[in-house]
DNA sequence: GTTAGCACTCGGCGTAGTGGAGTGCTAACC
DNA sequence: GGTTAGCACTCCACTACGCCGAGTGCTAAC
């Protein structure tokens, strides 16, 4: 690849992306390469389709980028994004106005992604794989009923209902909660569960020990939180006008599971990454992009958040707002959570 | 109307209902009426059409019921459908499944509805406009900072890391909290500040009835959950093939608030409601319909679900399913809450 | 290596023609 | 009076056709 050919697949890229139109020799001249005639171009993009970074739909039709030469121009042609200042200022705000609890500022970040990118953003909250009790308080209700509330680790909470012996008072079960938290205190639902036994222990407080590790339990296994925003978006992209590729991208979309796992492989992956077209493991996003990146709360990895669109989505742009909005997520989290 | 014309429009109704067609004489005679000749039938169309019920696209075309005549088929026309007794075991199964926290209820509750309606289901949570504590909990996190936890009517948690003195241990803490919950159990945000102050408290803890009284005010103010679930469905409807007018729907349920508003006021009416075409007051659904009705936990009505889908949806059996679809919801609240 | 010229390809678009579904009207029938 | 057969008429949906023009590849000259 010589620098002409790049400056040609580059011209190539950034033309369809905005006009969605296979682009000719002529347009190219015209518009970027002055200095070059048509047939010069001609020959060069005729070796572009050879190497695999364009196509073209039939034989007398312009370019268009493939999967290959998107990725050729991510990895090495993309020009740095700089966000606009005032934009910036913008999101910051956006997250000032939403800090009830995670999931407002995950819904935000969504909502936020998807309006900047102009494509859908996906969140995903916190893999509670590994929950440890943090904390467990009982409550009683009325005679014979207590609520039950655990804080797990990434402050996750849980609490139910559960019976108690009608004559156990409030006095007595606070009793009982401080004695579950020095047993409990910083064990997962396995670790509660084969804890040994204590001798003595009131038989209404022996059975809770289960109550206690079903909580944890249920609180490692709540499927993931994926939230997605901006399928209003997808609808306008000319690729997707066809009713049966945009609902099959939607049936990916809702079933969060799918795309959620997809999501949680990639998580451990430091920085910015770019899926491009069949580069995802997903048979319906084929004709799509992923542009992911993680955020985090205090210095611990949170979650996933990303961008799905068309793959002549500009990932310059999409990717430097992203940068924009993950650290924006990761800093209202940090303000939210300590 | 005799009863002849009803029967001819409850025929056009089924019958463009499933076709998306509009139906003209000879068919409604072939498939509807035998015993009478298509010329007889077009007289009654052509009345059907001087009364409102029925509009033609141009001057030699079937006829495509009005939003008119759909009210008519709701009000007076409608067959009794009941729901297969497997698929009421489907749905009470699927609940079962779900029952970590009220959210994931309320998302199981969009996903089956959408998946049995062939729609799009919308679910909001309850309204928590007037938030009374239950109850309150501090966890020493680290020296100079609590958790505190707040779960307020309906059970809704806040959570929220404070600042407090240094020296204070967590037996202190434990203390400080049983003091809060004496003082504020079963008061609103409002009633927390103005509460007297209590001569002898110790400062740090003075400071915290304010921070008692913000969460609860966040939580009154927290905005009402909407979701939404079967988007997938509606691309496919013929009526959405336009990009355009998909995008409106799509916008509109996207941008949550506008149809939370719009539930949150038809809520406290009971039963069951149908919103056709212009009955809704949203623009932007003028050519869609909603189905709704509200659920209730235990005794206690929570909050509102329903379909949104084209005018010429399946009132009859999309009804019946709300209705199993709401019940199995409710049920599974009830069983989670208390 | 670059470029002008040229023949060729092929999709998009506008036009015209046609078939058929459906209507309204009239007149005859029960 | 309600019902029906017959008929002329309307209008959409679909197809076929032809043309335009954008774009290509190739060749030969620079």
């Amino acid at each position: 690849m010589d620098q002409r050919k790049e400056r040609i697949l580059r011209a190539v890229v950034s033309d369809y992306t905005e006009t969605v139109v296979p682009v000719g020799s002529h347009a190219l001249a015209a518009r970027y390469f002055l200095e070059l005639s048509s047939a010069t171009i001609r020959n060069e993009l005729s070796e572009l389709v050879d190497h695999g970074f364009l196509a073209q739909s039939h034989a007398s039709a312009g370019r268009v980028p493939t999967d290959r030469g998107y990725r050729y121009f991510v990895d090495f042609l993309l020009p740095q994004e700089v966000v606009d200042p005032q934009l910036r200022r913008h999101v910051r705000q956006g997250f000032e106005a939403a800090e009830h609890d995670i999931e407002a500022v995950l819904e935000v970040a969504a909502a936020m992604l998807s309006r900047l990118s102009e494509n859908v953003a996906v969140v995903t909250g916190p893999a509670n794989a590994t929950s440890r009790l943090r904390h467990l308080d009982l409550v009683l209700v009325r005679p014979g009923q207590a609520l039950m509330v655990e804080i797990a680790t990434g402050n996750a909470a849980f609490q139910r209902i559960i019976e108690i012996d009608p004559l156990v008072d409030q006095e007595e079960l606070r009793g009982w909660a401080s004695r579950l938290n020095e047993m409990y205190r910083g064990l997962t639902a396995e670790e509660v569960d084969s804890a040994p036994l204590v001798p003595g222990l009131a038989p209404g407080l022996q059975a809770l020990g289960q109550e206690v590790a079903r909580g944890l339990r249920q609180l490692a296994t709540r499927p993931a939180l994926v939230i997605h925003n901006g399928v209003r978006n997808l609808v306008r992209q000319p690729e997707f006008e066809d009713p049966v590729r945009l609902r099959a991208v939607l049936e990916v979309l809702e079933a969060q599971r799918i795309l959620g796992d997809v999501l949680a492989q990639l998580a451990p992956q430091a920085g910015m990454q770019v899926l491009i077209g069949h580069e995802n493991s997903i048979e319906e996003l084929r004709e799509c992009s992923l542009v992911l990146t993680s955020y985090q709360a205090g210095d611990q990895l949170w979650g996933t958040i990303g961008v799905v669109g068309p793959t002549r989505i500009r990932y310059g742009q999409v990717a430097a707002r992203l940068q924009l909005v993950s650290q924006a997520t990761g800093d209202a989290l940090t303000r939210l959570l300590a």
